[in-house]
DNA sequence: GTCTATAATGGGATAGAC
DNA sequence: GTCTATCCCATTATAGAC
C-alpha cells in the first residue's frame, strides 16, 4: 500500500494524539507544554506544527473526536426498535463501559471546556448536547408510555449523566469489582431511579 | 477592637481569596497567573507574597479550607440520632444545598487536585474521603436495619456523590427551577434509588 | 504593607537548513 | 518531515526602596 501523496507522517500523527491525551489528562492543558508533548513523542518541538496549526488546536481535535465518537458508538448501539427501558439500559451499559475504556479522553472532554476558545467551546458544547438530549428524549418517551416515571425529566437525565460518568472518578482496573459488574450495578441502580 | 498586633491586612488577604477562587475556577490554576489576580485585587504582584509563600500554597489553602467547610458543616446538619433514611435525606439535601451555594470552591475542588503537589494531595485527599466515607456509614447503616437496601454500599456511595454533585454543572440561577426545588427532586431520585 | 525593578526560567510559535 | 536556533513575551518569585 503507498502512503497517500502529500500526507504527513501518520505513525507520529497518531503519537502526537496519543501523548498529548496522556499528559493532559494527567497535567491539564495549560500546565502540558508544546515541549513536553514534543520529548514525550521522540521529536523536537518545531516538528509538532507539521501536525497542528497550535495548541488550542490539538485541544480541539481531542475533544471533538472523542465526542463524535460517543455518538456515532451510541447510534450504532441504541436498540432504536426496542421498548424505552430497553434503550435506557442500553444507554446505561453503553455510557459506563465506554467511559470505562476512555477515561483520558472523558476527563478532558469534561475539565477542559474551559481551555477552548469560544468558537470551539461553542461547538463542543453542541456535541455534548446532543449526546445529552439522547438520553433525556428516552426518559420522555418512557414517561409518555408510563414505563418510565421520574420527577423531572430534565433533572433526571443531568442525574444520570453525572452518575454514570463519575465511574471514572473511581474505578480502578485492579479493584474489588471488574467492569461487568460495575457495568451492572449502575444500570440496577438507575432503573430503581426511574421506575415507574 | 483593635486589630491583632503583627497582623497583616485582613481586608486584601480576604480578596486575594475571593478572586484567586474565582479566577481559577473560571481558567484553571496553570492557567491563571500571579499578575492576574494581584490586578483583579487591585494591587501589585509582590504585595501578594506576604499572604501567600508561593502560588501552590494559595491553592492548597483554598481547597483545604473548602472540604474544611463541608466536613464541619455536615457535622453540624446531621441528625445523628435519626433513622438511616432521615439522615440520608439530610445528606442530599445538605450536599446539593451546599454545592449549589457554593459552585467556584466545588469545582476547584474536584478539578485542580491534579495541580497539587503530591503532598498537598495526600491531605486533600484524606479529607475527601472522610466526607465520602460519611455517606457510605450511612447506607451500610440503612443495610444493617433493612431500611435501604442497594446493590453494593461502595458502588452507590460514588453513584451517589456523582449524582448529586453533577448538579453544580448544569444550575443556572436564573434558570427554570429554584434551589428548594432541585434540592427536593434530588432527594426523591436518590430514594428510589436506594429504597428498600 | 505596598511599590518598582529585576533575576531566572520557560512558554508558544517560526525560519531556514538539511 | 525533522532538526537547530531564535524571537518575543509571560511566568514565579525576590530585593530593596518607601
Amino acid at each position: 500500500m503507498a502512503r497517500t501523496q502529500g500526507s504527513i507522517g501518520a505513525e507520529t500523527h497518531e503519537k502526537i494524539r496519543e501523548v498529548a491525551e496522556e499528559l493532559i489528562a494527567a497535567h491539564g492543558y495549560a500546565a502540558v507544554s508544546m515541549r513536553q508533548i514534543a520529548t514525550a513523542v521522540g521529536v523536537q518541538v518545531g516538528a509538532l506544527y507539521r501536525y497542528t496549526p497550535d495548541k488550542q488546536t490539538l485541544l480541539f481535535d481531542l475533544m471533538r473526536n472523542h465526542l463524535e465518537q460517543v455518538q456515532s458508538a451510541w447510534d450504532a448501539t441504541d436498540p432504536t426498535d426496542a421498548g424505552p427501558v430497553e434503550r435506557l439500559e442500553a444507554f446505561c451499559r453503553f455510557h459506563v463501559r465506554f467511559h470505562l475504556d476512555r477515561p483520558r479522553a472523558v476527563f478532558i472532554a469534561y475539565m477542559e471546556l474551559r481551555s477552548l476558545t469560544p468558537e470551539n467551546y461553542a461547538v463542543i458544547e453542541t456535541l455534548r448536547n446532543t449526546y445529552e438530549a439522547r438520553l433525556e428524549a428516552i426518559i420522555r418517551d418512557g414517561q409518555d408510555l408510563r414505563v418510565i416515571r421520574v420527577p423531572d425529566a430534565r433533572v433526571a437525565t443531568m442525574a444520570l449523566i453525572g452518575m454514570l460518568t463519575g465511574v471514572t472518578t473511581w474505578y480502578r482496573d485492579d479493584g474489588r469489582l471488574d467492569r461487568g459488574r460495575v457495568e451492572r450495578i449502575y444500570w440496577r441502580l438507575a432503573r430503581r431511579m426511574v421506575k415507574v
